[in-house]
DNA sequence: GCCAACGTTGGC
DNA sequence: GCCAACGTTGGC
């Protein structure tokens, strides 16, 4: 069992939306290492922080499961969808996603500019300057000491 | 296969 | 809204 972090913008799609629904799944990832993680590597079960990214604080605003396997993103097929891709086919996919289920929702945002504060979590991807990747691993220290700030 | 141009992400 | 970082595209 293992830990991610996951982006999204809030104004599309927030830790309340999804709270809202219960299960939803992850679509429009387009970047490969991302998807690579959610086809690869990610279970059922593994746990996930929900990042608002481009909002107002930036920070981790809860928890999700990971609900189902890696499947085809039906929205890389769909040319009326935002995030068609002419280039994935039916039978041949280019991008996936997984299901995930919400968890919980933290008591408040635990914010970027707050784990920076930490040393012990120099490490994490996240904190790399110029990292754009929406979804990357977290090791299991890095998340016990994050659940503790909150 | 290189690399410049371009587009996107995302913090600020 | 700005802009740094960086992934992708496409001409050669």
């Amino acid at each position: 069992m293992r830990y991610w972090l996951m982006k999204s913008e809030p104004d599309a799609f927030s830790i309340d939306d999804l709270e809202r629904v219960g299960r939803e799944p992850w679509d429009g990832i387009r970047n490969y290492q991302a998807r690579n993680y959610m086809r690869d590597e990610m279970e059922i079960g593994d746990l996930a922080f929900f990042y608002h990214s481009n909002a107002k604080p930036t920070g981790i605003a809860g928890i999700m499961r990971i609900a189902s396997h890696a499947y085809p993103d039906p929205t890389a097929l769909d040319p009326d969808a935002k995030y068609y891709d002419p280039k994935s086919k039916p039978e041949r996919p280019r991008w996936y996603l997984v299901d995930v289920e919400f968890v919980r929702k933290f008591k408040r945002i635990i914010t970027l500019a707050e784990l920076r504060l930490h040393q012990e979590l120099d490490g994490m991807p996240l904190l790399r300057k110029g990292n754009r990747l929406s979804i990357m691993p977290v090791a299991a220290e890095h998340w016990d000491l994050i659940l503790g700030l909150e």
